[in-house]
DNA sequence: TATGAATGAGTGTTCATTCAT
DNA sequence: TATGAATGAACACTCATTCAT
């Protein structure tokens, strides 16, 4: 009985048993290939529908898998959530490097600015549930905090930059900024991604505006 | 009143039995309470499950009625929803007759914005289901049609309002500010009112805040 | 407490408290009127969709009267339909007081027929839930027994018809005859009664065909 | 075996995922065999109470199935009905074979009639909800249609029977004539069918008598 | 008497989850 | 491992019936 408890990340599991070491090597290869077979097919989902609409069914058609494989790789589908914005933090810090490389606090404002937005609207290009999980209704506890893992890395990550850059600042002032820096995105994620081309170059462009006013009092520039 | 949203059942808009006026009359009253009844039922649920999670008989409960009656006033669980929108629709003009009265166009801004604010908050603890309604995940089109026309209305009234202040602002710009006001204020919204009472007003502040320095560069202070 | 309880047509019934002869003359024919209206309705409402399908609220707004009124004559829905062939019953022997007159038992058999039969297209008209009645699918015993009772009735007509045009024909045979002919008769029912005028006469005709071929050899020419 | 009513479910006409080819062969036979468990569940059902008192629960019951499973293979209540009565039109051909093989078209009527109606008095013994589908009360036109089908393809056949049988009579007459037939079959179907053995008989036996009597004229003796 | 709001058991249906194969 | 048929609790909603007015 191999089933992963919720709220443990599905894919940095341990398998307890032992095989011979290629044999295990490729059931785990294949296991992660499942594994992001159907988090795309649920980020899919969950964007088109959002979470509470999603049905395991759809997510299962969409990965081409059958609802036994699913439940073979997540107890339920809350954890199916869960592993999602766990993979979604895990590929934050890859397209942020850049961002949040500390060298980069420095220089005009409305550049570090777009180096922390841009990457966020690339990420939610690339898996366009993401939305679909921090905007959702009210959710239960559980698939909140896991989700709020999320929120508060990019918290830190800010916050750790607007330290960098404002070393003489309060420090209940960098974290409020951060923290409303990342509610700000958050909120205007969807308008940022949705609708044509052009409205979507105009919605980050909004977004970068309001954070740039809102951050130039406290970060100088 | 003009209510004639489809949360009412066409069975009480077309009455095919004669009544006395005074029966009559009582029995509207009565419809009218057991519609407010179950509209600050469905608020309470909704407010704290959310639209999708929240059943047609946990509303039913909360209220106090059986299935039956429920339906005797709504169509369907959307129709609720809708209902309820409807609701804070009419009710904002209430709250909102000194702020967008176009005379208090004029002051100091953050003293406008609070009178923009401080209703909406107001409002939101008045009955907590509005964000729920408003930052649902992606609902029924027809759903989200009637919500937003909440965001409209108050879109445009703001629109007003600065125009009042502004008039030799570009008509575009006046537009989008308004806009990304009113989406700053429903994204902050649930800040601005869940925590402890200190959270709130810590929440409500960092709103004004945000507003004020995105809203200044536009509305000149 | 004055319910008619199922199986008594509701309006033979006698009121069991005094009153001013004239107030309760009054008082009855308006039940009467009552009842009559609401019967209407039913046979309507059964003749459109059917006595399962048939709600209780769609007979009431047909007749323009409230549920409490409804059940203040009528115990139940079944109630209604035995009540609606009781009026059937009550009504055949008018119709059919000339065809079922011995005396008309002579002449030609095919006209003897159209004595029988044309009242019968004429009742359904007038009415047209009777087709509904006696073809509606497996219903309740109680409900069937009721309904038979209309079959019965005509069938023991129908013998003494025969009986008296035949009077030295098998009694079995009579009877037997007598029970076929109103079997052709009602399953012929709907389609001497629906579609194109035209249809209707040519099915009226080929009923005629279908009993006249049928009784030539019992009852001779 | 060219299934494709409304019956079966779109979900197993569209496989996404791979198999073995024997586990699906497999798999297809066990759903064959319980598509044919509900619906003779739902013969049975129907035959008890009639297609609108019928629930799926019941049926289910009756199968020793769950809900699921009933929808699993079929997309609603009316598509049980409309599958029952394609197995119906399915299996009419063979217990007909031989009745309506034109070369039995000559030879007495008595046994033509024979030939005809005792196959259908045996597919209704088989499975008895039969007539419960052709009498039902006025139901869903869809339903009607589907049921009709069978209408027609017997009245098809029985026409085609006559026409070699009396090639020089005129066309419309023959239709005629087996349209009339059917709707006597069916209208008889019940008492050929109902109460103790002698009286299915004796029905069977009138039900015969019937036909001869007005088929003699049009096709000869 | 008549009203129609209220009831609540019951309906058709869905879907997260299990398990025999 | 993977399958997908099977489960069954729960849902949105209906409607025959009751009862306060």
């Amino acid at each position: 009985m191999n089933k992963r408890s919720s709220g443990q990340s599905a894919h940095t599991l341990i398998r307890p048993y032992a095989d011979t070491p290629t044999a295990t090597t490729r059931r785990q290869a294949r296991g992660q290939r499942r594994i992001d077979q159907l988090l795309d097919a649920a980020d899919a989902v969950f964007a088109q529908i959002g979470y509470e609409r999603a049905t395991t069914n759809a997510i299962c058609a969409q990965a081409g898998v059958s609802p036994g494989t699913l439940y073979q790789f997540f107890a339920n589908k809350q954890a199916i959530a869960e592993a999602l914005a766990a993979r979604y933090l895990e590929r934050l810090p890859e397209t942020h490097r850049v961002a949040f490389d500390v060298s980069s606090a420095h220089g005009p404002l409305a550049e570090l600015i777009s180096h922390v937005v841009d990457p966020f609207i690339a990420l939610h290009q690339q898996g366009p549930g993401l939305e679909a999980l921090w905007t959702g209704s009210v959710i239960s506890d559980e698939l909140t905090a896991s989700v709020d893992g999320l929120k508060q890395h990019v918290e830190r990550s800010l916050a750790a930059l607007f330290r960098a850059r404002c070393p003489n600042v309060n420090r209940a002032e960098i974290n409020r900024a951060a923290a409303t820096s990342v509610q700000l995105v958050k909120s205007f994620l969807r308008i940022a991604v949705t609708g044509t081309p052009k409205q979507q170059k105009e919605g980050a462009k909004e977004l970068k505006t309001v954070l740039l006013r809102y951050l130039a009092p406290v970060l100088g520039e």
